[in-house]
DNA sequence: GGCGTCGAGCAT
DNA sequence: GATCATGCTCGACGCC
């Protein structure tokens, strides 16, 4: 059982040398507030090798042919710096320096010093972590160009690169490379697209041609040597494809609003900024628990690791779909935030948990100082002591409301779709704060609070089908008898059995304030939208249309079904896409058949 | 062909 | 030395 211990109790290995550093270390800058006077400085690079035929191209045999730079101010729309550093001659390109070069070793010493001339705050690229930065590295080490390295804003300390084996629950298992810049951030594109965008292809081209709606210069990597040997012309092709992949990252970064985004979170959870691309979801929330606690003087058990790990917990109720095809319209009730804000109305917390004898020691009265969860565990109510978990998702979910706020007043269609993704990236740190406590081979799990967090999710989808099923009904003076037909953890599908959308959206609206009044602050029902029509196949697979006002439908939304699975061939999608159109827009059940 | 197990990929 | 969760479907595969 892990419980947050007052200082005097504190155990010999407390993280108390933690705690003053990250006090020590964190700024916090008033909200948005970017220094404009000494703008940052970004460098977008990408190189390219002259591989062998079909062969990945390796340091110690394979040349670095070309590096190519853009740097720019952060907040102007141009860069300031467009040069492509070549090996052999090179047919001159629009704006931009060329430099080139006879020996290989020279050109990698010249680039360093421009690195270092430059002086930038940021280096970006695409799959830099991974390729570009450990492939400089290791030329450099095979050519003995000894400086090299040293390229850091820590004169003395050398570059170096080490491999890491990353694997998380979240994302998989993957084998990365680190390389130290101490004093320059590194942002590499690939890997934060990777992290947050759910894309069908991660490679260049295909990220730029869905947020840029531009292809970049297409060289296929077999002609990369092949242009290389032949003429000054030949070359010149190449350095513009080298040049435009170094310089599509920067477009990415500021299309995105990766820097800003990536400088709110960093603020908000207080870890450093390359943590967010390296580590996990779990050091975020650690940190803000270490804030949290040392404000109010307490402090964290180191706790030893348990053997099993194990013990899996009972999770979410998923309502037994009644199956078909529905030609009337079905509305949706969310619950938002639904184990957040149970965390928060119950006060689960660490601080908060109980056991039997300090309850029986303390003499403490049920339900007025503390509460019994569904699932049998104890918890001392806010009036008692509110607990630093519901603090801190009270923070994560006013920056949500915030950013939603601003989207709401916002016109421009890609820094809404930006300050979406912005709100939806709290939402899963609001998220993972539940998942973190249930997380048994974590650093601070807490399985009463996971389990008692699903039970309390389970009791109340149960409480909300019957809700609406006991006063949406004949006897009560209504047209129809209302069903729930589906329902997943936090939501209930509710059809009312009317016909007319703009009637099912007003019922829906109404039940979702009915049910809300039922539950505690700041658990919330709410309304979302209508489907119609709806097919519902199974239990995580349905599709639908999408209506949010009785006019007109906003999009068709398909969920676990082929169209959105990425592990078919395009074909079956796009046939299945195409079938569910005539079913559910034409409404022509002969042609969806064939 | 039915039955179980496993892993991928999704929903929430 | 790290690593948020469970529930569910479906296809692949082995087995008889």
């Amino acid at each position: 059982m892990v419980q947050l211990i007052p200082p005097r109790e504190r155990h010999s290995n407390c993280q108390i040398e933690a705690q003053i550093n990250y006090k020590d270390l964190i700024a916090h800058p008033a909200d948005g507030e970017y220094s404009k006077s000494a703008p940052l400085r970004i460098l977008s690079m990408d190189i390219e090798c002259a591989g062998r035929k079909g062969i990945f191209p390796k340091a110690e045999i394979d040349p670095v042919i070309q590096i190519a730079n853009v740097v720019t101010r952060f907040g102007e729309e141009k860069p300031f710096v467009r040069n492509v550093f070549c090996m052999d001659t090179v047919s001159p390109i629009a704006a931009t320096q060329l430099f080139s070069f006879d020996d290989e070793k020279e050109m990698l010493l010249k680039w360093r010093d421009f690195v270092e001339e430059v002086d930038p705050d940021v280096i970006i690229g695409y799959n830099t972590s991974n390729f570009d930065f450990p492939y400089l590295l290791d030329r450099a080490k095979h050519l003995k160009a000894t400086k090299f390295p040293y390229w850091t804003r820590l004169k003395t300390k050398q570059s170096e690169h080490s491999s890491s084996r990353f694997s998380s629950a979240q994302l998989g298992a993957r084998d990365t490379k680190t390389t130290n810049t101490n004093g320059r951030l590194q942002l590499d594109l690939l890997q934060l697209i990777q992290r947050d965008y759910h894309l069908r292809s991660y490679t260049l081209n295909a990220v730029c041609a869905h947020f840029l709606k531009e292809q970049k210069e297409d060289v296929h990597h077999s002609m990369i040597t092949e242009l290389y040997n032949g003429d000054s012309n030949s070359r010149r092709r190449l350095a513009v494809y080298c040049l435009k992949d170094a310089y599509l990252p920067q477009r990415l970064l500021d299309k995105l609003m990766c820097l800003v985004n990536y400088t709110e979170m960093a603020r908000v959870t207080g870890v450093p900024f390359n943590f967010l691309l390296s580590r996990g979801q779990q050091v975020r929330f650690l940190s803000q628990l270490f804030r949290k606690s040392l404000e109010h003087g307490l402090l964290i058990p180191d706790v030893a690791k348990e053997g099993g790990g194990d013990d899996q917990y009972e999770g979410a109720t998923v309502i037994e779909p009644k199956r078909g095809y529905y030609q009337m319209p079905v509305a949706t009730l969310d619950f938002a935030s639904l184990y957040p804000s149970i965390m928060q109305a119950h006060n689960l917390c660490y601080t908060t948990l109980l056991n039997q004898e300090t309850v029986k020691k303390l003499n403490m009265k049920k339900d007025e100082d503390y509460i019994q969860t569904p699932n049998g565990d104890l918890f001392c109510t806010a009036k008692v002591r509110k607990g630093l978990l519901s603090q801190i998702l009270e923070e994560l979910l006013g920056a949500r409301k915030r950013a939603k706020k601003d989207l709401a007043v916002e016109t421009d269609p890609f820094k809404k779709a930006v300050l979406n993704g912005r709100q939806l990236a709290l939402k899963v740190s609001a998220n993972s704060v539940y998942g973190l406590t249930g997380a048994t081979n974590g650093k601070l799990p807490c399985l009463p609070i996971a389990s008692s967090t699903t039970s309390f999710g389970r009791q109340m989808i149960e409480k909300t089908k019957a809700e609406v099923e006991a006063k949406y009904n004949i006897a009560n003076g209504y047209s129809h008898d209302a069903e729930v037909i589906y329902g997943d953890t936090d939501s209930v599908m509710v059809k009312f059995g009317t016909t007319d959308l703009a009637e099912a959206m007003k019922m829906g609206q109404e039940a979702a304030d009915f049910v809300s009044g039922k539950f505690t602050k700041p658990i919330k029902l709410e309304f979302e939208k209508v489907y119609y029509p709806y097919l519902l196949i199974n239990k995580k697979r349905y599709a639908g249309l999408y209506w949010t006002n009785p006019n007109k439908w906003d999009k068709m939304d398909t969920k676990g079904i082929e169209t959105v699975r990425r592990d078919n061939c395009r074909l079956v999608q796009t046939v299945i896409e195409t079938s569910l159109r005539m079913l559910l827009i034409d409404k022509d059940p002969e042609g969806a058949q064939e």
